[in-house]
RNA sequence: GGCCCGUUGGAGAAGUGGCUUAACUCACAUGCCUUUCACGCAUGCACUCAUGGGUUCGAAUCCCGUACGGGUCACCA
C-alpha cells in the first residue's frame, strides 16, 4: 500500500521546495497604485507575425502608460516546433518597431529582471514544485493513456454525441489506485500528469474581460494535461505558474484563448493563486474570397513583420496604423496632435473593437506616406540609407555618390506646410530619383527615346525652345522671377503665358507655358511628370543640364 | 456538430433610447487650384445600422428568434 506522498516522491524525488518557498523568492512587485504588469509571451516558432506585433504593442503600451512593467517571456515548451534562433529574431524585429521589454528575455541567454528565468524550458523546477504540490492536494495525477487510446476515446465520444475529452467518467486514469499508478511508474510506463478538475461544464462561470466586458463561460471539467511526457508543462499550466510568480496584472492575448479561459481560472484557484485580469484582443483578419480569415504567414506577405522591414516601410508608420486598429480614436488624436509623440496617446481597452479588423494595406500606405512626408530631410535620408545598406545596393550606390545631393533631392517641396507625399516606403525612392544621376538618365533616355512624352507641338518649335532655353536660362533667378522668364521665353516663341489666355484664343498660340515647361521637363527627366522643375534645375549642374539638352537635340534632329 | 464571441458604407469606425436628415479617417468618384506630378481645397459616396419580430410616444442603441462570420474542442501555443 502506497500513499499519495510516496507517489509524489517517486515522481518528483528532487523537489524539496514548496509554492510558499517560491512565493518568497518571487515577492510581490513594488509598484505604484494602478501600475500594470503586462507581458508578451511568444513561442520561438518563426519570425514575428504582424498580429503578434499588434499584441505586443498593446501590452507594452498598457504597461508604459500606467508606470508598470512590460516583460517578455519565451514560451519554448514545444520543442518540435521550435525554430533555432527565432527568439533573437523576435527581439530584434520588435526593437525596430520600438517595442522594447523592460524586463525578461532579451535574446539567447540574455535576460534582465528578478523574476526569471524568462525562458520556459529553464523553469522546469518551478513547474515541478507546483505539480508536486497539486498532486499532494489530490488535484493532479499521472495518466498512462496512449495516443491511440485517447484517439479512440474521442471517436466514440463524438459518435455518441457526448462532449469529447478527458473528463469525469472518461478520465480513466483518474480512477487508478495509488498503488496501480505507483507500479506503472516503477515499471517505466510513459505518462503525463493531468490536472484533476472539479468542474462541471453544465455550470457557468462569470468572467470579466477588459475589452469584452462580462462574459458567461461554461465551467471547465477537462482533466487537461499539465505536464507532458517530456516533462515540460503545457501552455495552460505554464501560464498559471509563470504569470503568478512574475506577477502579471493583465494578460493580453489573442481571442483564441477565450475558450480555454475557464481552464486557467480553475488552475489558478487550485494552485491557490489570485487570477490576473484578462484582455482578449481581436485578431487581425484578411478578406479572402469573400470570407474573413486570420492573416496568414503562408498566404499573406504582410502577415510577417519582416515584409515591412524589407520593403522599407517606416516602422513608426506601421505602429501608427496598428494603433488606429487598436483604438480608433487614435486617428483623431493624431490629427489634433500632429507634433506630439505617439507615446502620449492614452490607450484604453474599452475603446477597442470586439471583432478582428481587416488588415488594410492602403491605409498603411497612406499613414506611411504621411509620416515620411513630415520627416526632416536629414531623417528620411539617414533612414533611407540605413535601409539601402541592407536591402538595396542600387539605391545605396546612388546615395554614396553624393550624400548631400541625395538629401537635396529628398528635400524637394518638403520644407513646406503641405509637403509632397511621394514615398510610402524606402523602396519607392530609387525609381523616383534615378533621373537625377547622369548615367541613370542616359539609361532612361535610351529606353524611352522613341516615345518621349513631349507635348503635341511641331518638332521645330520644341527644338527652338530647347535651344533658346539652353543659351538664355538664368540660373541665378529666384523661383517666381525664373518662372516669369520662362513665360517670356514662351511668348517669344508664340506660346500663351498662361493656360487661361491660351484657352480663350487657341488660334493665336502654339500652346501655353505648361507646354514650354513640359518640354524642359521631358528633356531633363524623360518623363512628363516630375517634382518641381525649378528644384530640378538647381540640383543638376549646368553641365549636366546642357549635356541632356544636347542629347535631346541630337535625338530630335 | 456542441459551446463561446461577434455583425453600422469598399476598409477602420463614432454612436450606450430623442441633439443622428448616422461623426471622423482611408479608398473611390467628380470638380477647383495648378508649369506636370504630388500636395491642397470642395462636393459626392449607408434613403439606413445583417435580418424578422417585439418593448416604447420614440431604437443603430433594450429583448427574442433567424442568418451570416469568427473562435474553440491536442502530450500546439
Amino acid at each position: 500500500m502506497h500513499t499519495i506522498e510516496e507517489l509524489a516522491e517517486l515522481i518528483f524525488p528532487d523537489v524539496k521546495l514548496t509554492i510558499a518557498d517560491l512565493d518568497k523568492k518571487y515577492p510581490e512587485r513594488n509598484l505604484p497604485e494602478g501600475a500594470e504588469v503586462t507581458r508578451f509571451a511568444p513561442s520561438p516558432t518563426g519570425f514575428l507575425h504582424t498580429g503578434s506585433l499588434f499584441t505586443s504593442m498593446v501590452s507594452s503600451k498598457v504597461a508604459n502608460q500606467s508606470g508598470g512593467v512590460f516583460f517578455m517571456r519565451l514560451e519554448d515548451t514545444d520543442q518540435k516546433r521550435e525554430i533555432e534562433g527565432s527568439g533573437d529574431e523576435l527581439i530584434t524585429q520588435m526593437k525596430t518597431f520600438g517595442i522594447i521589454p523592460d524586463e525578461g528575455y532579451l535574446g539567447t541567454s540574455k535576460e534582465k529582471g528578478q523574476y526569471g528565468p524568462y525562458t520556459q524550458s529553464q523553469r522546469r523546477d518551478i513547474y515541478r514544485v507546483c505539480i508536486k504540490e497539486l498532486m499532494l492536494k489530490g488535484r493532479a495525477y499521472p495518466c498512462f493513456c496512449t495516443a491511440e487510446e485517447l484517439d479512440l476515446l474521442r471517436q466514440t465520444q463524438t459518435a455518441n454525441r457526448v462532449v469529447p475529452g478527458y473528463y469525469g467518467e472518461y478520465a480513466k486514469c483518474r480512477y487508478l489506485t495509488i498503488d496501480e499508478a505507483y507500479d506503472n511508474i516503477v515499471k517505466g510506463l510513459p505518462y503525463v500528469i493531468r490536472f484533476k478538475s472539479n468542474g462541471n461544464h453544465m455550470n457557468f462561470i462569470k468572467v470579466h474581460d477588459e475589452i469584452r466586458g462580462d462574459l458567461r463561460l461554461p465551467e471547465n471539467d477537462q482533466d487537461i494535461v499539465i505536464m507532458k511526457g517530456d516533462g515540460l508543462p503545457t501552455y495552460h499550466f505554464a501560464h498559471a505558474c509563470d504569470d503568478h510568480f512574475m506577477h502579471s496584472t493583465v494578460i493580453t492575448r489573442g481571442e483564441e484563448w477565450i475558450a480555454s479561459w475557464p481552464i486557467h481560472i480553475e488552475l489558478f484557484s487550485a494552485l491557490g493563486f489570485k487570477a490576473p485580469k484578462y484582455a482578449h484582443l481581436p485578431v487581425i483578419m484578411k478578406l479572402d474570397e469573400g470570407n474573413k480569415r486570420k492573416l496568414s504567414k503562408r498566404k499573406d506577405p504582410e502577415a510577417a513583420v519582416s515584409y515591412f522591414i524589407e520593403q522599407g516601410y517606416p516602422a513608426e508608420g506601421l505602429i501608427k496604423y496598428l494603433m488606429t486598429i487598436a483604438n480608433s480614436n487614435f486617428e483623431e488624436w493624431l490629427i489634433a496632435n500632429p507634433k506630439e509623440d505617439i507615446s502620449n496617446f492614452k490607450f484604453a481597452f474599452n475603446k477597442m473593437s470586439l471583432d478582428g479588423a481587416l488588415f488594410d494595406i492602403q491605409k498603411v500606405a497612406y499613414i506611411c506616406k504621411e509620416t515620411l512626408a513630415y520627416y526632416p530631410k536629414e531623417k528620411i535620408a539617414a533612414e533611407a540609407k540605413k535601409w539601402a545598406e541592407v536591402y538595396s545596393k542600387d539605391l545605396l550606390d546612388l546615395i554614396n555618390r553624393d550624400y548631400k545631393k541625395f538629401e537635396d533631392i529628398l528635400n524637394i517641396e518638403r520644407e513646406t506646410e503641405k509637403p509632397r507625399k511621394d514615398y510610402e516606403k524606402y523602396s519607392d525612392i530609387l525609381d523616383k530619383i534615378k533621373f537625377f544621376y547622369q548615367d541613370e538618365y542616359l539609361k532612361l533616355l535610351e529606353e524611352n527615346k522613341n516615345n518621349l512624352p513631349f507635348p503635341n507641338i511641331p518638332k521645330e518649335d520644341i527644338i527652338s525652345i530647347i535651344e533658346d532655353f539652353k543659351i538664355n536660362n538664368d540660373y541665378s533667378l529666384d523661383e517666381s522671377t525664373w518662372f516669369n522668364s520662362l513665360k517670356e521665353l514662351g511668348v517669344k516663341h508664340g506660346f500663351a503665358e498662361s493656360f487661361k489666355i491660351y484657352k480663350k484664343d487657341k488660334e493665336s498660340y502654339k500652346g501655353h507655358v505648361g507646354d514650354v515647361a513640359s518640354i524642359i521637363r521631358v528633356s531633363l527627366t524623360t518623363s512628363s511628370q516630375s517634382p518641381n522643375l525649378y528644384a530640378i534645375l538647381h540640383i543638376l549642374t549646368k553641365e549636366e543640364i546642357n549635356a541632356r539638352f544636347d542629347k535631346i537635340l541630337e535625338l530630335l534632329k
